[in-house]
DNA sequence: TCTGCGTTGAAACGATTGTATCAAACGTCC
DNA sequence: GGACGTTTGATACAATCGTTTCAACGCAGA
């Protein structure tokens, strides 16, 4: 008992993201992961009990990693330049670093779809605790820097910025170039992204018209 | 053969509309959808050939109305007060006003499926021309209105307004109260929204920083 | 070398999938 | 009233689903 998960179990793994990613739950199929992985078809069940337990398992390998470098960013802008730019780059940037390099396509795609699909085991990862931290630490943090907004503004201005970054995760980047910066999309995404959340974010709340 | 759809095709739609957007597209079986149509299984492929092209009937009974609306809407602010704000009111505001009603909760979870899920079904959907026109038309009047901004810029920001819209439709809206103004939470996904986006737009461009 | 445990391979289970078939029932027009 | 095209109902089809089973395999420790 290796306590480094096995070949099989990361070839399963890597699989089951990409076809997570690219069919969701109900779209991928136990065999199309097994054979994809090159492993035979019990091997998900045996290295994991079942269907939802990879995809939970698939999950929980990124967002633990995501989430952590998070909070890492997030600590290290609250103890210096504490401004609201900082902190919406602590929350998306891990993202996009995350994305560079061989799995990295697939990783966004899984990512934008446990942010974003409704199907039932994607939620569950979401909803039991894998974002806690996240959502109370950056939701306390963008409380202090816009303390004009309230409680429902707050609120309703995560969901947005969340759909905002989910939506070209879930839908690929343009035109992934070939050769030395196959990364260029990425960093002009969140280029892109950062300054449209800040718009958002500084908007006057609703509710004092 | 009545030019309107018999009976039996809108309970389909109906029921195909609400499954279909709770659980997607391969979550969706033909056997719930007519179960919970209330009509024979074989109903669903005589009256429409079978289970993509329902999802497509589907789609356009709302989209082909929604977009409609959005276009109307949009040659009013043209023709009136053309501001930002009442073009992303154009654009929005169609969304939440066909979500009130007896069907709008499944209808709102249906749009969101639409923009956001990459499935094939709904992609094939949304890439072959249902929203062209609306892309057209609302991409050259944000053009006009924020002319500081590039074409990538545009294309950028459209996507991240799409993102932050579809999110909420997604994944529901908050509490949704029962009485007499059920619809408090369309309202205030809309006023919230609005300002967001507007806020979003108005960003600087980050290509010329 | 033998034993024992963790892992794999191949096959099968029952259930469910989308679709096709065909007779019965329906309403409409001659 | 009877014939006809349209719609329905019940059933069957092959394919695929997630899961289970069990024999065979590989490699440690004795």
């Amino acid at each position: 008992m290796a306590s480094t998960p096995s070949e099989t179990k990361i070839r399963l793994l890597d699989a089951a993201e990409t076809l997570f990613g690219e069919f969701g739950w109900a779209g991928a199929s136990i065999r199309e992961i097994t054979a994809k992985a090159d492993v035979n078809l019990a091997a998900a069940n045996y290295h994991f009990g079942g269907k939802e337990d990879l995809l939970l398992a698939v999950l929980e390998r990124r967002t633990s990693e995501l989430n952590r470098r998070r909070i890492e960013r997030l600590d290290a802008v609250e103890a210096g330049t504490f401004d609201l730019r900082s902190v919406l780059e602590a929350f998306a940037a891990p993202v996009f670093d995350m994305a560079r390099g061989e799995r990295g396509h697939a990783f966004l795609r899984l990512m934008g779809r446990a942010l974003a699909d409704p199907d039932a085991p994607f939620q569950e990862h979401v909803r039991c605790g894998a974002f806690d931290d996240v959502r109370l630490r950056f939701g306390s943090a963008l409380q202090r820097l816009c303390p004009e907004l309230s409680a429902a503004d707050h609120m309703w201005r995560l969901t947005f910025m969340v759909g905002a970054m989910a939506f070209p995760m879930i839908h690929g980047l343009p035109v992934p170039p070939e050769g030395p910066d196959a990364a260029a999309p990425l960093t002009a995404c969140l280029e892109q992204l950062l300054p449209f959340l800040e718009g958002g974010m500084r908007a006057p709340s609703p509710t004092q018209s």
